[in-house]
DNA sequence: ACCGTACTACGAGAGTCGTCGAACTACGAT
DNA sequence: ATCGTAGTTCGACGACTCTCGTAGTACGGT
């Protein structure tokens, strides 16, 4: 047993705010992540994606890029599925991901 | 007299990097300034901003906005004149200043 | 020459952030 | 039931950031 809230909290398209998505994506780790989710397509094994971090930091950086609203995250077995909010940020905030992902640098 | 560099230091279009750029309006000042600074138009004193933080404080975002490449700063007598980087920009990441300017919120 | 205005420079303090390792929970396979 | 794999949680540490006040520099007016 052990207390075990099932579900990610994941912020509507509303709450969103354009300074945590800023925040979110301005790390290098993060910003890798969501290219790569967003390169890959429809839905990604979190794990699978290579990052120069250890699991902990990884599960920070997640938690960051899904309460900031930018990825949504969904259980799969022992597994965390993520897809990037592209509905609700194009909604929110038109062209602000294509200008970032597209950023070659 | 003192050591002074007469000119302050700006990136060149091709230096400017995608993470500094969110980073820098990643902050709930700096984005206000820039706002600010694209509504008033040609070239702002920097000073005539209202902010909510000291002097000291706004020069430190100044210097975060401009290291960032985001606004180009000249000296005018005792002023700083500031304009937003909208051509830079626009040229490296296109949609992207039009993106987060534009959020309301 | 003097004074006021505009800004910068230099600490310092409080807070946040990115990183890690160790311990823990959850699920699936053998 | 046992083991391994996937991920989370917790505390800790160093680095960075936002903020400020004080002191200093530069320019313009009287």
């Amino acid at each position: 047993m052990g207390t075990m809230s099932d579900d990610l909290a994941h912020p509507e398209r509303a709450e969103i705010r354009i300074e945590a998505v800023l925040h979110a994506l301005a790390d290098p780790v993060r910003l890798h992540l969501v290219r790569e989710m967003e390169r890959i397509g429809t839905g990604v094994a979190c794990g699978a994606i290579e990052l120069p971090v250890t699991k902990s930091t990884r599960t920070h950086h997640l938690r960051t890029l899904r309460e900031a609203g930018v990825i949504r995250v969904r259980k799969e077995g022992t597994s965390r599925i993520g897809t990037v909010r592209r509905d609700d940020l194009d909604a929110r905030y038109p062209g602000l991901l294509t200008a970032i992902l597209s950023a070659e640098n």
